[in-house]
DNA sequence: ACAAATTTTTAGTTTTGTCTAAATATTTTA
DNA sequence: TAAAATATTTAGACAAAACTAAAAATTTGT
C-alpha cells in the first residue's frame, strides 16, 4: 500500500466514525484536500484491491479488510503520538504532523516494541483510544461538556477537535486531560459556560464546550 | 526532497566515501539496483535542484548543498538505528531497513530530540560515526583488521560490510564492537587468522579480517 | 587510428496520483 | 414532473519515477 491509499483508508474509516453512513466523493474529496475526480478513480483502485465498497454513484464504505488496516494506521499514529510526547517532550499540539509522516513506517515488529516501551497505552495525547494489535477497537462513549446537566461534575477526558490552535487555546486556559470540572452555570443565550476547573473559575464558550469529551463523576 | 532523490543523494555519497573519485552513470545504477537510463534522468533533476554537479557523461558528484543534505539523511539514519538497538531492543542486523524508512521523516526538532533521548551517541550500532546536527562528520581514521600485524593488539570498533549476514554470522562466533582482540598467526597460503578474542581463540578467513575494523592498542 | 566493446543518453511507455474541463447522473425545487 | 442545481464520473494532461529499446558517445584493443 502506498502512503496516498493509506491516507485515503484512514480518512474514510474517520468519516464512517464521525456517524457519516453514506460516504460521498465530494466528502472524501473535501476531508483529503484533493478533487472529486481524484477522489473517483483513487475508489477504482482501493475498490480493486478489495479495500473498499464502491459502486458507482453510491458512496464508499470499508471492506473488512479495509477496516482492519485502517485500525492498523490509526494505531500506529495514535502510538508514535503518545511517543513524541512521552519519551521526546513534545507538546500536543506538535505531534500530529510528525505521526502522520510516522504511522507509514512499515514494521509489526517496531510498534510492537513501541508499545511495549510506552506500557501499551490505551490513549494517545488527545484522549483518542488507541486500537489493540489484532484490531480490537473501543469507541469510547463519552459526552461533550456542552452536552451535561448544570451542577454535573465531570473529568475532562478528550478532545473533539484537535488541531493546534484549539489545543494550545486549552494550554492558555490550563485546560487538560484528567482536569475535573463543574458546570455553575449556563447562558441561555449563547450557550456558554461558566465552569469550576481545578478550583478556579472559567469563562467558556459553546463552541469551545462541545469539542471537550468528558466524563460524569459522582460527587 | 523526495524519498527517492534523498536515496540517490544518500548513494552518490556513499559511494564518493568510498574512495570513488569518478561517479559513473553506471556505478550509481547498480548502487540504487536501477537502470542507467534512470539514473541519467534523476541526475537533470538533482543537478538543476542545485544537489550534484552533473554533465553528460563526466559522472556526479554532490556541491555543497547535496553534501549537507547527505549528511543529514545519514545523521537521521544512524540515531534511528541507535534508537532501534537502545531503546527497542533491536539486533544490530535487524535495524538497517527500518532507518532506511525513518530517515526520510521530516522534523528537525524531531531529531534533536532523538538525539537528546540517546544521550547525544557517537557512533551507530554498527561503529559508524553519527554527523553533527550542523554536518561536522569526523571520518574514522581506523584500520581493518586485515592490515595490523601478527602479534598486534586491538579493538573491535565497526563493521565494513553491515549486512545482516554478516553482522549474524559475528553474532555466532561472539564477535562484538568493543572486543579486544590480538592476532595470534597469519596463515601466508589464504591470510586467513588466528586470533585471540576475549580469551578465546578463534580461526577467522581473509574475507571476515577484511570488514571488522580495529583500533590497534598497546599492551 | 579505427573497429569493437562498453557506457551513457535519448525516446517512448508505464504506473501512481494529481489536475481541469466536459459530460452525465442525481437531487432539489418550483 | 420538468428545469435547475448539485454531485459524480469521464476524458485528457501532467509530473515523478521507473522501464525497454535504440542511438550516440566514449573507451579499449589491436
Ligand atoms: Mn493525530
Ligand atoms: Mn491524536
Ligand atoms: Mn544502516
Ligand atoms: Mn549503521
Amino acid at each position: 500500500m502506498t502512503h496516498s491509499e493509506e491516507n485515503y483508508i484512514k480518512a474514510i474509516f474517520h468519516l464512517a466514525n464521525a456517524g457519516i453512513e453514506v460516504i460521498s466523493t465530494n466528502a472524501l474529496a473535501e476531508k483529503m484536500e484533493t478533487k472529486p475526480s481524484s477522489v473517483t478513480d483513487m475508489m477504482r483502485r482501493l475498490s480493486e484491491k478489495g479495500l473498499v465498497h464502491y459502486k458507482k454513484y453510491q458512496g464508499v464504505s470499508l471492506t473488512s479488510l479495509g477496516t482492519i488496516t485502517a485500525l492498523s494506521i490509526i494505531r500506529k499514529h495514535r502510538l508514535w503520538e503518545v511517543f513524541l510526547v512521552e519519551k521526546l517532550g513534545f507538546t500536543w499540539d506538535e505531534v500530529h504532523e510528525i505521526a502522520e509522516q510516522l504511522e507509514h513506517i512499515k514494521s509489526e515488529k517496531l510498534i510492537d516494541k513501541l508499545d511495549e516501551l510506552l506500557n501499551f497505552p490505551k490513549f494517545d495525547p488527545h484522549g483518542d483510544p488507541i486500537p489493540g494489535k489484532n484490531g480490537e477497537f473501543m469507541e469510547h462513549d463519552n459526552q461533550l461538556l456542552s452536552q451535561l446537566p448544570i451542577g454535573s461534575a465531570a473529568l475532562c477526558v478528550g478532545v473533539k477537535d484537535s488541531s493546534a490552535v484549539f489545543l494550545r487555546f486549552l494550554d492558555k486556559n490550563s485546560i487538560a486531560l484528567g482536569n475535573k470540572m463543574k458546570i455553575l452555570e449556563k447562558e441561555e443565550f449563547d450557550n456558554s459556560l461558566r465552569i469550576l476547573i481545578d478550583e478556579k473559575e472559567l469563562h467558556i464558550s459553546q463552541q469551545i464546550a462541545s469539542n471537550l469529551y468528558v466524563k460524569k463523576i459522582e460527587l
